[in-house]
DNA sequence: TTGATTGTGGAGGCGCGATTCCATAACCAT
DNA sequence: ATGGTTATGGAATCGCGCCTCCACAATCAA
């Protein structure tokens, strides 16, 4: 054993993070990650290798959060499944007000940015929007009792990709400027033509 | 007068157009333009006075494109709402398919990229959005009859947007390698629960 | 304590690419 | 034809930032 690492390296990535999701990766430079996360760039270079893997690593991590973020809310969400999916929205609506400069989700901007000559950045991507799937999929069975809609299992996955499709678009929307009050209206309309019986219809799970 | 111009202009932006999209701006050198193009680096910068004013050119002459692409696919879709919104889901995943390197929409890539600080990029990308929503709602309209549908004037304009966001998320999804299949499937269970009659019941326009 | 091993951070190498320069060419007006 | 003006494209400049290097520090095993 050699001398043990003193950096916090959470606290590095962290850093990291902010910089490549405000600013962008080839505006972000290792000498400003280092300096940012009082961390020398030897030591980077060391534990990462290059600003590409530092990426990497940074990029996994948020795509891990943000993941975990839309199944919480989604799985959690008590009520109808219309309503589920409504409180889906408002917190990506919400968590896109809490960024006034508006960077948008660093896993949209990374897919078009190096989705077409970064494996690696498809790869963690398409994991996360399978699993970000899965999370809405499992709310949106909690509706389907015989009596209640009939979606049938085969829309489901096509649902609930269509679902996440929306709230990226909001995202997406958001960065143009459009205020949260038009994001809602969007949100809203696409909720009301759920195929899922109306809130006031449906009994409370 | 001068000496007048000798290459053709509207060449050096397809050129431009084709290294910018499929590659990203910073991937793209001057150079790799000026060879592209069979044009020196002189007459460029003369012309256009920087790397990012040539791109905003670029970026420019795509998004008109762009916007009556879609204005003429939903506005000229005979039969119903809900089948020119079907057509136009159709037409864009076939433009999708067209880039086998899954390249995405440079509108898109460029919001994520430049969206937080160019404002150049993001009026030109909101100037585009409007005009592509305008165009969806003048076909939503063309349903709009008191028996027809109940689709109020205030809904046309987030139900337009939202087909647009639809529109954007299928091409990223694209972007993840997911296969048109999917795509359709994807688009299809979005059409199915749009607020319109369905095709069979409505009359023929 | 001492040697082996691994972490640290700052200085510098080095290549790449945006931008500028400039000698030359093409055109117009007179 | 000639001078004024603008276009051309290749060569040269120049700064930035990724990455490497290295002297030094911290830890552990013996």
């Amino acid at each position: 054993m050699g001398r043990p690492r003193r950096f916090d390296e959470s606290a590095l990535l962290d850093a990291a993070l902010e910089l490549f999701w405000s600013k962008g990766f080839d505006r972000t430079s290792v000498e400003d990650v280092s300096a940012a996360a009082g961390v020398g760039n030897g030591s980077i270079y060391a534990a990462y290798g290059s600003k590409m893997r530092l990426f990497l690593t940074v990029f996994d991590r948020y795509c891990e959060r943000r993941t975990e973020f839309v199944r919480e809310v989604i799985l959690s969400a008590p009520g109808s499944v219309r309503s589920a999916v409504h409180a889906l929205f408002k917190a990506i609506i919400a968590d896109c007000a809490s960024h006034p400069d508006r960077r948008g989700c660093l896993m949209i901007n990374s897919i078009a940015q190096f989705g077409d000559h970064m494996p690696e950045v498809v790869a963690i991507s398409t994991r996360a929007t399978e699993q970000m799937e899965a999370g809405i999929a499992d709310r949106l069975r909690s509706a389907t009792g015989p009596d209640i809609a009939d979606v049938g299992e085969d829309r489901i996955s096509a649902l609930s990709a269509n679902i996440l499709l929306v709230s990226q678009g909001l995202i997406q929307l958001s960065r143009l400027g459009t205020p949260a009050e038009r994001l809602h209206e969007v949100a809203e309309v696409f909720c009301d033509a759920l195929p899922f019986p109306r809130a006031s219809m449906s009994p409370v799970y």
